[in-house]
DNA sequence: TATGAATGAGGTTTCATTCAT
DNA sequence: AATGAATGAAACCTCATTCAT
């Protein structure tokens, strides 16, 4: 599609994304109050009165910030990819993939997050374009593997919902600063170890 | 220690008490940068002059907040009390405490989360007064349920983590009003057996 | 009633008076769209900020100066006293008083009517406090005249409009600075006998 | 003189129309100030920077439109034809001109007028094109008027502004929406008849 | 100590104008 | 000559903080 663009269109598509980065990191690095315009137009080397053509708002760049953040998640393929893997080995790798790409997600996810809890438009947003279609991801794999008999047959929509709590959980534990999970972020393999022996078998002990 | 204050004193500390509940509301209602002192002041039937005869600034208020919070969590003497109890009950009896609806407590944490992400101070006296504290007494527990043999041998401090992150999580879908959380919220207790559920014997399918 | 007020209260008063004849000296030099805040801070000799103690925005400025043209305008006591004058003598003496305070009134209304074309709620509240009183007023007084017999039995309504038409367009003309019109005006009296010749007679030629 | 145009040059003429009839229809919509150049720039269906080869500013465009405005009006071919008419007749006619439905053309005068008053440039143009010569006309008419013999020796040059004033006033009055003056307008014939009655006679009642 | 009016720095946003293409 | 993205000055307004009373 790129090559149907005039130069004229490529430059504003750049032009753009040259100014969501630009937010997104300001946002990370002082969250959204304490960024001002005239931050983001300095990180993103405009003047502020370009952001304006681009977006009608601070509220909007926020908005534009869910595109992104939309576009970075690729788990629909990758949930696809995994439905015949062995389901210990899908949950770690999954996990990996989740945990593993945090490093530009989660600076998204700093910016984006605090805002969400008192703003409306936002969180429908975020619910809708994000949260939402991973969790019919996660839950249609769930089912099939319920229907496949490698999982019991307990109740699936809400189990998805408590494995992304957990996620979404640990990245706030982690944006946080909890020392202990951030030490533990250094041995990822050894998180999703234990994350997937508590999936797979819970806490009971078994004679 | 109230009795050796002189009625001056006594009044200050109830002064500033009702500044700080009033900051906690506002704060609540609003977010912490939505709130202006106005809304402090009027909520605290005072001027808003006199805030600052209490607190240093806006910020100060934040940091006061902390302590209240702290005093307002009552998590040590349930989990102490809790520790006798049978596995499953406790699980139940802690979720639903956890999760139960959203009080002044929760809408007080939503004021001031949002701060945290980009607030070092904020955050590092938030961690340690508070969130540090209450990890540490859950894992404790955890480990002398281990000791006990009531649950398997694994990793109690990050299994402590992923507790704590799940409930942290959930509280974030509901905040966005994800619909299936938000339907499965209406029935409490069987969300709590199905976290039981998943906690106690995971997912994985027996014979 | 200014008795009853505390003295912080007669300062109020005073300092919105002087915030609000800042803004007519400097509407009525600037126009209103070329006059900033800025400007009408400095003429008043107070800070942005304080305007906005007295006034909700740069607009209800402009609804505060009607209700300063409504005070100024002491109509009705003068019509109700002039009721048993001469006709003649009486127009004049309407003339004069209505033409000679141009003087601070002319300046607001230089401030004010340029903003009524295209300022739905100013022109209401512009007919409704200012122009529909004194209409009403002039009607009444007409009326009687009929009903005396010292004017002859025509439309009442519509000549009260036109009168008054008369005088706005006269201040019009001297707005917009129709040399004439300015030249005129340097001696009221004649104009003034003009106009109730205009009135009285018309200007059909009699034998 | 068309045709000693090159093609260049006449579509540089009327390029130069196109646009200043967008800026007279935007101007009258929405008044100077509230116009932007990028809403005259629509109107004119070219882009925003072409203004700018054909005008040096956005005031450039005002001072482009007394021209236009002086065109438009057909007073003096009018006020001609009149000069034989019977005197109650041409009143009711000139009236029915002047005060006829809001066209275009009182639409733009109400964009521009309020820029006269702070605007001295525009204002001396406006005068000097545009009403100088309309109340020259009028006056030169009264004169001949009065030299026949149709109207009595009265000051003209002052009756010429009373007549122009009260149409200024009543234009004012349907402005600011004055019921009466407004539902008086649903019958044009009669208003005209109660004007012309003022005017000729006055109010003095005779025996 | 309590007050709240005054402050003014700083925020977001608009828009006339420029200029590289 | 036409374009329209970029510009940045300047507008209106908010609000944490101060200080005279």
């Amino acid at each position: 599609m790129a090559q149907d663009m005039t130069r004229r269109e490529r430059q504003a598509v750049k032009r753009r994304r040259q100014i969501l980065e630009a937010a997104a990191q300001v946002f990370a690095e002082k969250g959204y109050h304490r960024a001002t315009t005239r931050d983001i137009a300095e990180a993103a080397d405009v003047a502020e009165g370009t952001i304006y053509n681009y977006f009608a708002s601070k509220d909007d760049l926020l908005m534009g910030l869910i595109g992104e953040l939309a576009q970075l998640d690729r788990q629909q393929a990758m949930l696809d990819e995994a439905l015949d893997q062995d389901l210990e080995t899908f949950i770690k790798s999954y996990l990996a993939y989740r945990l593993g790409h945090t490093g530009p997600y989660q600076r998204l996810l700093m910016g984006i997050v605090p805002e969400l809890v008192h703003h409306p438009d936002l969180r429908d947003r975020y619910r809708r374009d994000f949260v939402q279609p991973a969790l019919i991801m996660i839950e249609g794999h769930v089912q099939r593997r319920i229907e496949r008999g490698q999982i019991r047959d307990i109740d699936g929509p809400i189990i998805t919902r408590l494995l992304m709590s957990m996620l979404l959980g640990l990245q706030l534990l982690l944006i946080i600063g909890e020392p202990v999970t951030q030490d533990a972020w250094e041995h990822p393999d050894a998180v999703a170890e234990t994350i997937t022996g508590l999936i797979m078998d819970g806490v009971r002990r078994r004679s």
